[in-house]
DNA sequence: GAGGAATTTGCACACGTGTGCAATTTGGTT
DNA sequence: AACCAAATTGCACACGTGTGCAAATTCCTC
């Protein structure tokens, strides 16, 4: 069973046996209509039993089309990419292409042989859905000639297309859910300083309170990394204070997780003593203790956006560059109503929600 | 900036500015012997200049070599995977091997489409780190003629190339490190009921409760799955047995999640009253409550060893067909002694423990 | 049956790169 | 200066596929 390794069967192989040109059997094969319909049954069933099949790279080198989009990646090992991955992936095969996986692992030397290696097989088009390219790397990626869209970016770079998520927004949303919970005094655990993502989601969290009269309080912001250790580190930080929060918006989920597992130590239970939340929802967030409340990101989405966004720009219609999708909430259990005895840090606006 | 998206350069391009044949030019940027030295350098400062990119696509044509490994996956999404990916291409990149990506996300007709783009663009061979590859996909894949690795594969096939971690040997392990804390009534919650590595570790598990003089007792294996709710519903059912287990070891690290979860439900704390260990180490099996001790599969290591199992395979040397990788113990919080009360089942045995 | 249109086929070249072999140039020796 | 060997270069073809254009065949009409 299992023929010899030997050389594969080309169309002139198949043109031979079938007694015509190569050019016919080209024709029949790519079902051009000019060529008698019964010698192209004939020969496609002859290529069929032959076991043929096309050569891209020679065909490519012809069409000048290769079908190859280039989806670079800092690393797979980030959970929240699999997903975005999945969406990058669905799309492009139902338009017939094909992924080129290209990861960097942060490190110069193999970003660039990763470039070279996208540039040598003639990608069409780029997808990056790095959380966090090198600014070095960009120009280069630009220099292959092909359109480009990124996933998330963290630089601000108005001319690049792009589809994120709507940090901001999401912020509003974490915030603002705590508030309808009863919650006036609420921190957040930030995520690396340099990153956008953080920039709009500390805005978020900020505009949230203000516009509820809140006045934000810079005690309440702590700086993190988007690691779990930044999670431990914030609440212990948060404990300290003269006056405690009573609900924390973390980054995102890795911190939320250690912010859990810093609150247990410390032994308040989650959610009666204190109300977390995160961002991202990973796989995980339905396994922690107790489950964590956070909002989602549509990652499967991006992905998918972000590839028809590609495959628009390749046939050369117009688009606009930046896309923003909406997060939305996941209510798990790890945030409930501040607890009886906190005391409001502003009565004044405490009595207004009383009201009505 | 950046020029026009017209034709890229090519040797012929080169050629003609620098007053040579193509020939010569090839010849000098693959550093052939047979070019002068200087003219070769001046062709190459030249081709930097013209901004030249060799074409991967006319280059394969004439040598037929394409530099190209196709990777298998089901699913990005299974955070088993992203190591192994991680291992796998390091050294494909060191060989000079590019990676094609093609996942499966076990649909049968994506599974054909992307054997397919294998084919076509004529992979020198093929890496399945697919945990489940569906039974009818393996003999498309053999079809292409080009070497398989499997990774962790799960049916038995002696004929094939496969790197696999230790089961067995890990499921000793884990099972002599609870009976070394003190253990005799140990449970195990299965995975899916046919996957190979769930026959090696119920194996393993037995094997070392009789080395130990513990006949191991039918009531104290349940079937599970492979996911957290097996180990919520394994839980359960062992807490119904007459004599319950002080220790439980879990197919995988999902499955003792679960478990975790089902044992704080039902008010028992972790490892005090009920100790669990788990298997793969996956990411999140450092941050569950308590911290997971489990069984580490070599990830990295398994890819690296596939893909240097693949590069010898296609210089045509001789290699042995299964290799397996020893796992390891990661000692985390979730194993204690068992419980001062906890009567022993096999009397004598524990007599004779405590002789010396 | 002749003539012309419509259909079908094959020739020849193109894509970009690599390489055996012959042709040319260079360098050294007498 | 003449000759020969060594070094360097170019010609021509190959890889597998697609396609414009001319050639060949088929079909229809009178």
């Amino acid at each position: 069973m299992g023929r010899r390794a030997s050389r594969r069967v080309s169309i002139k192989d198949i043109a031979r046996r079938a007694g015509v040109s190569h050019s016919t059997v080209s024709r029949a094969l790519r079902g051009s209509p000019l060529v008698n319909p019964r010698t192209a049954e004939r020969i496609r069933r002859l290529a069929a039993r032959m076991g043929y099949v096309p050569n891209a790279a020679a065909r490519s080198l012809v069409t000048t089309r290769t079908s190859i989009i280039g989806l670079v990646i800092t690393t797979l090992a980030d959970p929240f990419l699999a997903e975005i991955v999945r969406g990058v992936e669905e799309v492009a095969l139902e338009a017939g292409y094909r992924l080129f996986l290209a990861t960097s692992n942060a490190d110069p030397e193999r970003e660039l042989a990763a470039v070279r290696a996208l540039a040598e097989s003639r990608v069409e088009g780029v997808i990056v859905a790095s959380s966090r390219v090198g600014e070095l790397y960009l120009p280069y990626l630009e220099a292959l000639g092909v359109p480009i869209v990124l996933i998330n970016q963290q630089r601000e770079a108005p001319l690049i297309y792009s589809v994120a998520s709507d940090s901001y927004q999401g912020a509003v949303l974490a915030v603002s859910y705590l508030m309808r919970l009863g919650h006036t005094r609420i921190a957040y655990i930030s995520g690396p300083p340099m990153a956008r993502s953080d920039r709009l989601r500390r805005a978020g969290y900020q505009e949230a309170l203000t516009a509820a009269g809140i006045p934000p309080d810079p005690a309440w912001v702590v700086e993190g990394n988007g690691r779990p250790e930044a999670g431990e580190w914030g609440i212990q930080r948060l404990l300290e204070a003269p006056v405690r929060p009573t609900a924390v918006f973390c980054y995102n989920d890795m911190t939320a997780i250690g912010a859990l597992r810093a609150a247990r130590v410390a032994g308040l239970r989650v959610p009666e003593d204190l109300s977390i939340i995160g961002f991202d929802d990973i796989l995980f967030a339905a396994y922690t203790e107790p489950p964590l409340t956070t909002i989602a990101q549509p990652k499967y989405e991006m992905g998918r956006t972000a590839m028809s966004m590609l495959l628009r720009l390749l046939q050369g219609e117009r688009v606009s560059p930046q896309l923003q999708l909406p997060c939305r909430l996941v209510e798990r259990a790890s945030c409930g109503p501040p607890p009886e005895g906190s005391i409001p840090v502003v009565p004044h606006l405490l009595a207004e929600r009383r009201l009505p």
